[in-house]
DNA sequence: GCACTCCTGACCAAGGAGGTCAGGAAAGTC
DNA sequence: GACTTTCCTGACCTCCTTGGTCAGGAGTGC
């Protein structure tokens, strides 16, 4: 239940691309890396990635560089997530609605279920566009208005 | 955002401890493992962790066994979750509220916030009890009755 | 032709996932 | 006191993921 370097880095990068969307032109790699503090090395896997999942748009050589294939508020960060963890709560490996428990157990595949769709209302409803203007959707406001979702546990 | 092996297994072996929380006498750990079917010795691991973070208690010899710290209502899946699996939704291992983003990254910091708030309002709210008897809180319940909260995305 | 930038695969060290194995240490029974 | 039962613990194992780095190849623009 952590959120990898990874998924972090890929949303942190395209949030720099919904951000240069109105420029008109690629947005180089370094750049991007340089913005958000991300070995660029590594951040070029990922772009590649994200690339390869039609998010993400690419071309090389001098004006070169990577933009959005979408407009910011189409893309999803739930998009972006899976693009580069795969499927989002899945249960050992396998998806929470193809598990069959037995015994006593037998409601728990409800609770991983109820734990994907909370997932997804939260990750489906956050754009890029979002992201970068900092006008969340009403179900962020509502989860981080209470206090104690910024303490630790 | 996925869920490991050990976490289910953890979960699934607490709530047959919760169901046999009325016979008053230890389960063994074989017991558990064929219940659930989880490798005997892998699961005896497990319950150790359980024991250390103060959810089960245990004793050895014939009519050892394993039982519940607390009742069962007051045994939630979040704490279950965590101590087999750490932190819930730490990113980079850090937890999100001392994360500090950069340009327009800047609010995915409430992001990651609303992620860990919506789960804690799943794990944190269902008991042993409540799964047991199979009369989950309501949230889950609103959760889980949209009908595309079952299909893969 | 040359500089620029992305593209790709190979590699790498450390650690986690998902176990198994072997033995020791309490607790109960006879 | 011996014996059985059951938990307790650490060592070990294989495979895969994480979080990268390195080296070179392949388009693109001037």
């Amino acid at each position: 239940m952590r959120v990898s370097a990874k998924a972090d880095y890929a949303v942190r990068a395209a949030a720099e691309l919904a951000a240069a969307q109105a420029e008109e032109a690629p947005v180089k790699g370094e750049r991007l890396a340089e913005a958000q503090e991300i070995p660029l090395q590594f951040l070029e896997h990922i772009l590649l990635e994200l690339k390869h999942h039609g998010i993400v748009r690419a071309r090389r050589g001098a004006k070169g560089g990577y933009w959005l294939a979408r407009p910011a508020d189409e893309v999803t960060v739930a998009e972006i997530v899976r693009a580069v963890e795969g499927p989002i709560a899945h249960v050992q490996s396998t998806p929470p609605e193809d598990i069959e428990y037995r015994g006593n157990a037998e409601h728990l595949q409800a609770v991983w279920i109820a734990v994907r769709a909370s997932l997804r209302n939260v990750l489906e409803e956050v754009t890029l566009a979002d992201l970068v203007s900092g006008e969340l959707p009403t179900v962020v406001g509502e989860l981080t208005s209470a206090p104690d979702a910024w303490v630790a546990r």
